[in-house]
DNA sequence: GCCAACGTTGGC
DNA sequence: GCCAACGTTGGC
């Protein structure tokens, strides 16, 4: 079994890579996915081990600021049962849940976030989903080649 | 704060 | 099954 990689984003106002890394054991389950398609990735694909890009969108600047990897894998969303939660979706079944999430485990913080901005000036990195036009996924898997590239723009 | 792009919902 | 309306995402 290969390990895949793959980008997460995250506004950080809502949840930064700093609140990751004062979580308890540097661990967070990652709530609140609503989107099958990252809904499919968290439940079939995330493996432990897997490494994972972390993302602060809607913010200045939106850059992949760190790394971290997958603990624990698909799981049922419990926030989708929670009337109080705001992610509370009311036709979610406990039987069969419709939202799966993952823990993640921090692993680094880049020296220098790699931006948006050196993402789009950087000639191997243009087939990124990320960069793609009208792009909203949360969860997107990405290649190891750009894995790697990003990890080493970051370490500079 | 604006707005384009997108996914989902719901009426028909 | 179509598609208009709506809500959300996310860059700028």
């Amino acid at each position: 079994m290969t390990k895949k990689y793959w980008l997460i984003k995250s506004e950080p106002s809502a949840f930064s890579i700093e609140d990751l890394k004062k979580s308890k054991n540097q661990t967070t389950f990652w709530d609140g996915v609503r989107n099958y398609q990252a809904r499919n990735f968290l439940r079939d694909e995330m493996k432990n081990g897997d490494q994972v890009l972390f993302y602060h969108s809607n913010t200045e600047p939106n850059a992949v600021v760190g790394v971290c990897e997958v603990v624990k894998e698909g799981y049922a969303d419990h926030t989708q049962f929670d009337p109080e939660n705001k992610h509370f979706f009311p036709s979610a079944d406990p039987q069969n849940p419709t939202w799966f999430m993952v823990d993640v485990k921090f692993v680094k913080e880049f020296k220098k976030p790699v931006t948006l901005q050196d993402i789009k000036e950087n000639s191997k990195l243009q087939n990124m989903r990320l960069i793609k036009r009208g792009n909203r996924l949360s969860v997107m898997p990405v290649e190891k080649v750009v894995f790697d590239e990003i990890v080493k723009m970051g370490s500079k």
